[in-house]
DNA sequence: TCAATTTTGTAATGATTGTTACAAAATACG
DNA sequence: CGTATTTTGTAACAATCATTACAAAATTGA
């Protein structure tokens, strides 16, 4: 293994790309403003995502829904109720200041925007935003099985119900309702795992 | 009162403009794109809209919320049963084909892309949805009067869930589930009614 | 018919877009 | 030390961006 080493890990560049798109959208991220969030120049971008924005994006996306997965199945594996995982796990997203998700779900977001744009992005978005509710109905059905939920219900029913919700305050989020309004709101919805 | 006539009205220009927005985005939406599909030139659209591509986005959200919130209200007087009404309201999203609102809701759409872009037009997005809420709320309000909804129950809450769900669905319909699912998900997010 | 007025159509603008080409820099191995 | 290899930094690219300037066209009122 010879040459110049890189600054970055691919794994940092694409992490850093994600706060990025994040923030801006995929339309309105220029390569300038990638660059720049990124801290390399034009020649390592273009060596290290020969595919450019588009590339970028698309791996973008997918190291997104590793992370997220990996520490929702994480905390899923560390509580002693699925339940009340799943109930904080949505409270977490109200508690704006510290949380990343202040800008919406990355892969939701994405969703919407790329989805009269790019077939190949947005199906990838819709595929990874399915993992997230293939993880809820994961949950759903361990707390079945520790009898934390009614037998009766459908897990895939709810885990769909869960991931429609996940979407909606993702939205609603953005429109400065009282912190208060926004968690009955919320506890409404997740009445369903009562 | 004198001069070359417009070939179109400006809110004809807007209902055209409002297509393009709404299928590409903000961002995404060229003023090439827009001047094709309002069939117009450029000496045209600058005259009509001397703020250029930011000036008649902000009044096609307004002019959408129009026609929308015109739309909910008629429906409403002419219904017999405003329970009923808000249920056939929320099915008839899912009517893909036919309804334009396979490409979500508009106003949701721009209140993600634009909040971290353009704090002047989401807020006008965000203070927009609220109207679609605060009419959600008077159908609630006008169904407790009647005996039709208990009233021991908040329309304000419920307006508010009702909100995100609308929120909620603009992005999950783009998901490609299959349409009975998405049903029984509806149903089960508007028991709330019962 | 002719000036005044308004809109339309076209040309041109500078800025920014994403991307490519290539030289300089920094490493490993001989 | 020097050559091969890889990455970085810079210059340049055509294409497109939103917008402006201005002339041609189409109307009204005199």
């Amino acid at each position: 293994m010879a040459g110049r080493p890189k600054y970055y890990t691919d794994e940092e560049l694409i992490d850093r790309a994600i706060e990025v798109f994040w923030k801006h959208g995929y339309a309105a991220a220029s390569a300038k403003d990638l660059m720049k969030g990124m801290d390399i120049g034009q020649g390592s971008f273009y060596r290290s995502f020969p595919g450019g924005k588009k590339e970028l994006f698309q791996k973008s996306l997918i190291r997104f829904l590793e992370l997220s997965n990996k520490s929702f199945q994480e905390g899923l594996e560390n509580s002693s109720n699925p339940i009340e995982y799943l109930k904080t796990y949505f409270h977490e997203i109200l508690l704006k200041p510290t949380n990343r998700m202040h800008n919406g779900c990355y892969l939701g977001n994405s969703l919407v925007e790329l989805s009269n744009l790019d077939q190949e992005t947005h199906t990838i978005a819709s595929n990874l935003l399915k993992r997230l509710q293939a993880g809820f109905e994961k949950a759903l059905e361990l707390a079945q099985q520790e009898g934390k939920l009614d037998a009766q219900k459908s897990p895939k029913l709810i885990a769909l119900h869960l991931l429609n919700l996940w979407n909606g305050i993702n939205v609603t989020q953005r429109m400065d309702f009282a912190p208060e309004q926004l968690k009955d709101m919320l506890n409404l919805n997740l009445q369903v795992l009562e």
